[in-house]
DNA sequence: CTTGACGCTGGACCATGGTCCAGGGTGTAG
DNA sequence: CTACACCCTGGACCATGGTCCAGCGTCAAG
């Protein structure tokens, strides 16, 4: 069936091979089985879970984070799950919350910065807190 | 006038006084003078810079990219720094984008998740492409 | 002058998330 | 059987962003 080595699974997924193993050193992903030799072998299930790994840590999720997130799927208590995943919303809100205020900041600076003449008059500049825009006393 | 000793400048900020050395050595905040002693001063003017560093990092800046906001400062080019800031402005919102999204599926399996019963029925276990929900081939 | 807080330097150490290497063994096609 | 790609383990190494320590000097109040 669909069993995959280590490198065919990491090509999948586009990760090293390194990577996949510094996973299962981690806690985060096991092979399903081994060769008589040692070698690794993926099913399906490693491969979405995988996928769920890097997905979740471009979200900013870190490993320890994930590895949280892939044990309540373990722990057939829904109602800890669905906390666990109202914990996870509230964080990802807060995130987006600090983002936006440093995106209103921003773009704020960019749209009242004529975008030439003294540097003085630029907003950007001043709102830094450079040398050039304080006092020195 | 207000000039502080590295502590004070460290409590101030809200930073461990090692923290303050260690953006020293990164190039980011050097002291507006030394003591004979080499006892380091800072002024109103470090103080404005080492909150901005905070801020910065507190919203997703590497120290990297930091110091090459901070840079900008110094080149009076208001171009240049009139771009800078629309790139990260443009980043910003990308990864605002990205946690809406994390947000959203997110708050859906929340939502749908009866909090009870099977965990065969809860969208959050299944989402996470756990064994428990995955076909074993 | 003594004492205690404060500061100095250089270097070790930590966690995170990898990445690479040596020195082997294995799997498979020709 | 030979070749060559693939895989194994253990351990070193990397960058980032600190944090801590030893061993020593300094500053300021009493």
């Amino acid at each position: 069936m669909t069993s995959l080595g280590i490198g065919a699974l990491a090509k999948r997924v586009g990760v090293r091979i390194d990577t996949v193993r510094y996973y299962e050193r981690s806690g985060l992903l096991a092979p399903e089985s081994r060769l008589e030799s040692g070698y690794r072998r993926y099913s399906e299930a490693e491969l979405t879970r995988l996928r769920f790994i890097r997905r979740a840590q471009v979200l900013g999720f870190s490993l320890k984070e994930i590895g949280e997130l892939l044990a309540l799927s373990k722990a057939r208590n829904v109602v800890r799950v669905k906390r666990a995943a109202e914990v996870k919303l509230a964080d990802v809100e807060e995130r987006i919350a600090a983002l936006v205020r440093m995106r209103d900041a921003l773009s704020t600076l960019v749209s009242t910065c004529p975008g030439h003449g003294e540097p003085a008059d630029c907003p950007i500049l001043k709102s830094l807190g450079g040398e050039d825009c304080n006092e020195h006393s």
